[in-house]
DNA sequence: CCGGTAAACACAAACGTTTGCACAAAAAAT
DNA sequence: ATTTTTTGTGCAAACGTTTGTGTTTACCGG
């Protein structure tokens, strides 16, 4: 069946010429004639001729990859973000390897070995949010490769990374609330040590002096993500001896969890207690009890910069010269308020 | 910085041994002697030695890698099936190419030819529900790439696939609505020359018959899976002269639409309207109005199942000798019926 | 008719690795 | 002491391309 593919070779044979003559006419060579380059051409199509790519990896010593290191495909955070990862890798011509960490800090470094051993030409990650070390991102960094980080990035000097302004986002979703009346307004954070929980509590504590209010620190608290830890989040901002009217939560995910505990304890939603939060997940129509509003974060915009900053990185490789200075793009955030 | 990678020539060359020693004593090879092997391993690890995979992949006419396209990464179900691909790659040291279709059949076959390009060593595919044409799988197989579907199949002779058996989910479901005492049961189907439908649809008739009801046809009707589709839909089965208590909807975003329509119709759900849908999305428990029950299609599983398969094919390639028969992995569906 | 130039092509090296084969030295068998 | 076997290495080809540097032929002006 499948006669093995032709090469190029076989072309330069068939047709009595050199391999080397075959090659520049069909990457139209001006020192290649006419007659050749035609005759090489119906040849090649003839034959059904398809370069091994393989070959030319190994040759130019790039492999038109890239790989994308992020923690789950299941948000529809990351499978936006992907989409517009993909859609300029393409038209780059590149390729994208996928990943998961998993949020596990031991896969994610063994996921950047196998794509390094596989010699991608470049990385996007977005890290788990249970690493620590950066060892393995230095590593990269030594051996040539460039990194672009993006949405959760490590605290590392000279990085290039995309991400997006959670500050002003909070700022935002917070003065929202204000705006409404509420006085009294709880801040369910994630883990104290990511940057976008400290980001998130800046933004807080912005809206709050924009307001003239005072900031009081136990509203802020803080959760692991995990549904037992948003709950008993939730419970401490009931239990506050302020009456609570309002909730910003890290992310739409944790909303849920808290929207649930709340109404479980017979609080009436969007009326005694009212949610804003994060993601804009698709299906917020659908939901039971969704927040009022919620912080887009643009992921697949994220994406596609975070991916074009790579593909530049990866043009002026070749030039040799490494500028020192490293790429940032703050992407702004932007709430959308649900008129349900 | 970045000394250029060390080569097995380097190596070679300092330890004054030929290249080819050195390269099986990294292998391990029998024929080299334990005083040179643990030398050249030494020296191995002290360079940061890593053998250039491109080159390798280049000599060994593999990538080892494999290429996965499906739809939308955004959907529950193909994140889910993505990641037990991945699981079952990185288990025998293939690593997955990315492409999403978005159920364009145009990008469906520029997606492969990129993957063709790429060399992949094998594809997984779950088509898009607009591609028509089978031409470019064909052009694959004579290529000798081996192919798996998965999910979303073809209608082809001859191809190794792992589908979920719709019938036997349909008729759970189906049986489930009748069993609570339902007797005139609608069912929202897919596009009709979807396969998916046609199992649906018989699942349906096989329910119906074993409980002795005589099968209606006008009860089915047909959705493009739209919002407006499916709203459609629903209103015709509203309107319809027996009085439907009951739906079964192609799948979960479906049964969303349709139960937002009903509602909107002041029908009270799930108590004059009942629903039973396909998919058990994780959110499930938040939505606002969520079907009594849902069939779940085990996408890990089913994605775990397909690489494994396609894993199996490009092992025995090695044996050149193609065996006939094409694999086939039917999973079975499952319905879970929800208590809230 | 000669030197020069341009056009069209060929040669060969290089990329890094694997692997069949040949070969030497040492060990074992005769 | 000679032959055979074992053990350890080296040589070189091969994988398919690209590309720098020759080499040939033909044409041109002088």
């Amino acid at each position: 069946m499948s006669a093995k593919q032709p090469t190029i070779k076989e072309i330069a044979k068939r047709l009595n010429i050199s391999i080397s003559t075959v090659s520049r006419a069909l990457h139209d060579h001006p020192s290649i004639g006419l007659r050749t380059k035609t005759r090489v051409k119906e040849l090649a199509s003839e034959l059904m001729y398809e370069p091994n790519q393989a070959a030319i990896f190994f040759q130019q010593r790039k492999t038109f990859t890239i790989g994308v290191i992020l923690p789950f495909l299941s948000e529809a955070f990351f499978s936006a973000a992907i989409s517009g990862i993909e859609d300029v890798a393409g038209k780059n011509q590149y390729t994208v390897l996928l990943g998961q960490s998993r949020d596990d800090a031991e896969r994610e470094k063994q996921i950047i070995d196998t794509m390094k051993k596989h010699r991608v030409d470049g990385l996007l990650i977005s890290i788990s949010k249970h690493t620590t070390s950066y060892e393995h991102f230095e590593m990269l960094k030594r051996s040539g490769i460039p990194l672009v980080f993006f949405d959760c990035i490590p605290n590392m000097p000279d990085i290039h990374y995309v991400a997006c302004n959670m500050v002003s986002g909070t700022v935002q979703a917070t003065s929202f609330l204000l705006k409404n009346g509420h006085r009294v307004i709880g801040l369910i954070n994630g883990p104290e040590k990511l940057y976008a929980s400290k980001q998130r509590k800046e933004g807080y504590q912005i809206a709050m002096s924009k307001h003239r209010l005072k900031y009081d620190p136990s509203l802020i608290v803080n959760s692991d993500l995990t549904k037992e830890s948003n709950c008993e989040a939730t419970r401490q901002l009931l239990l506050h001896k302020r009456k609570v009217t309002a909730i910003v939560t890290f992310n739409d995910y944790v909303a849920l969890d808290a929207m649930q505990y709340a109404h479980d304890q017979n609080i009436d939603l969007n009326k005694d207690l009212c949610f804003v939060s994060y993601a804009n997940l698709p299906l917020a129509q659908h939901l039971k009890y969704a927040p009022m509003a919620s912080v887009e974060q643009h992921p697949y915009l994220q994406g596609q910069k975070a991916a074009e900053m790579l593909v530049e990185l990866l043009g002026k490789k070749e030039d040799e010269k490494e500028t020192p200075g490293s790429y940032k793009i703050i992407v702004d955030s932007q709430l959308m308020v649900y008129n349900i």
